[in-house]
DNA sequence: GTTTAGCACTCTATCTCTTCGAGTGCTAAC
DNA sequence: GTTAGCACTCGAAGAGATAGAGTGCTAAAC
């Protein structure tokens, strides 16, 4: 063993180029198609004996013995990090999408389905999007209205414009002191508090405090706590994945998993900090499928994060192209969905256009 | 060519084992297989020539020249309808689902989940359920709740337990006198309306008498309107489609479409009459899983038609097993969700024998 | 006339063997 | 430090060869 293997600027133009031609073809990558590359002016001896290098600093791998090169998850790594340069969309770019993902009047859930249905399309990959995150929402209503015997409809709604409903029957009808004193009870404890506050502890003490009231009542308490339950929980969409099956880099089996369970996924998206990031299934415990690559963005709401859009596919997949894309399309729905002139609270399905 | 070929009760007779076996072993069916049944007498040679009129017939295929037979689809369509006769189920595993599925106080919704998770547990195929379909049902509350500046929930819950909401926004705030005007017109015009007879036109009329009062109601009888739509349209489960996938005879790729977008599916589901009914998914033209088949039944709510329960799996299914335990289910499930004192159908044929 | 035994035939799946070529690492020369 | 040349390795792809399952047909038996 030689001594200390050093990466100078030829060796990382040549991962870089290693990259490229691996993203470009899906196949492995030998010296000689490299040395034919333009940018590069050294022969093919030369490379592979800088390849060698890069394999030994483990940026690149050999499927086998007499295979030319394949970046690893660490090469694509620093290929992502530092190498890459993705170049801006044109303005011919720009329009498509926008008119694929809709205006200020389209509402905010067709607006994350349409920027998915357009990362599918354009990048053949899978496209996740989650939901408007509700965190910094508060309660802002909580009703209780009787629709029939025993039985009465519970209505939380948040300063985001989130709606839940459900249904409970009580053992015993509610006579109107009853219900008021319920309902203001409730409105007292819960209005203002933000979706993230709510804890079950919470609302044990709340089935305590109620029942040494009426006991009959806990039900209710029990009905509004499953119901901030659906509102912590973040609603993850998962489209185009037909295009993962497509792929022979992913083990299909462990897409079939992913695509039914969506194991780790959500925790993929939430643990995202801001700007675009691309994270390998490699490196994630959680996140079911070895060889895929996920590349992430946080979209904002009057400049909250509020969820994440993102791409799947396989590690080999084209950053340069996609990266501008996800980017783009992150920044156009914050965008859309803030508001210039008010901080107007607009739900999931607020319909803003009222004129007839 | 021969003259006319004969379908005789030894034919039939062979098919059916050629079915059973090949559902049993995956593995196209010889006539030697066959030959050493205990049910068959006669010699293998025998059994060739009826199998090559079988085949002349269009009940039965061969791969290749020299492999064993694999029913024809339309050799699995005699099989089910005419030759093949499913056994009861026994007495455990009725019971088996019954502690599966719940009891008379369970919630409906919570019934069919039951019933499908039961049946992917039994079958490893896949699930589909639809909701109870509240055709039948009449609107018994709307309500218009002020949440926000001129921001309103409009809620609009069904004789059978639906409940939808929406948010609508408003140009003008509405004072107190408004909003019990436009209760009240509400109330009285949809109270009691049944969800089937709900209608644009009605709407229409609603909102230019709405309008004639206060011109900036009618996204209100809009949102009503919506709403009724989303009552109107049934909801659809499919629940284990994992098995799908690990069902060799499909297409991956047709079966990651039909998870994600359920081509047909609300058709096939809507278009089954009355007992329980086989589909191939080579019959028909929008589902669209190749080799598949559907095992499909409605259950009843109070004698009426009220969603279905079915088995997707791949045309070479354990019928014999599957089609007893959708029966059972269903006529189960039409028994929990209707009033004990009412006229309850049970069965595959209408059963007017109503006794216990 | 129907059924059966026997036999030649067909076709696939599987294995081995060979060839081909891309790509490498190493060495020696520049 | 770079390059040309060369022997070597290894997998992909193709060609037989073989085995086995199943058939269709014929002629004999029932």
């Amino acid at each position: 063993m030689k001594g200390r293997v050093i990466v100078d600027d030829r060796k990382l133009k040549i991962l870089a180029a290693v990259v490229d031609e691996y993203v470009r073809t899906g196949e492995p990558v030998g010296s000689k198609a490299i040395s034919k590359l333009d940018n590069i002016k050294v022969s093919a001896a030369t490379i592979r004996n800088d390849m060698a290098a890069l394999e030994q600093l483990g940026y690149l791998e050999q499927p086998h013995t007499s295979a030319g090169r394949v970046p690893t998850f660490k090469g694509y790594r620093l290929y992502i990090d530092e190498l890459m340069s993705p170049p801006d969309l044109s303005d011919e770019e720009k329009h498509r999408l926008d008119d694929m993902i809709g205006g200020k009047d389209t509402p905010e859930e067709l607006l994350i389905q349409n920027a998915a249905a357009a990362l599918t399309e354009i990048t053949k990959c899978a496209a996740v999007v989650t939901n408007s995150v509700p965190r910094f929402s508060v309660i802002s209503k909580v009703e209780v209205i009787p629709t029939g015997k025993r039985l009465y409809v519970i209505l939380l709604i948040t300063s985001s414009g989130n709606i839940k409903n459900k249904a409970c029957r009580l053992e015993f009808d509610l006579n109107h002191e009853q219900l008021d004193f319920f309902t203001k009870y409730i409105e007292e404890n819960l209005s203002g508090v933000s979706v993230d506050e709510l804890s079950e502890e919470m609302f044990d003490k709340m089935v305590a405090a109620v029942s040494a009231y009426m006991v009959s009542l806990s039900p209710l308490v029990k009905g509004i706590c499953e119901l901030s339950e659906d509102l912590r929980q973040q609603e993850l969409t998962l489209s185009g994945s037909e295009n993962l099956l497509k792929c022979d880099e992913l083990d299909k089996m462990e897409v079939v998993r992913f695509i039914e369970h969506k194991d780790g996924l959500s925790d993929m998206l939430e643990d995202a900090f801001s700007g675009i990031q691309v994270k390998f299934g490699a490196e994630s415990g959680s996140f079911a499928i070895g060889n895929s690559s996920l590349i992430v963005s946080k979209y904002r709401k009057d400049g909250k994060e509020a969820g994440s859009l993102g791409v799947i596919g396989p590690m080999r997949v084209d950053y340069k192209k996609i990266i501008p894309y996800v980017e783009y399309l992150t920044s156009k729905i914050s965008y859309l969905m803030s508001d210039d002139d008010e901080n107007i609270i607009t739900g999931n399905i607020v319909d803003t256009d009222t004129q007839p």
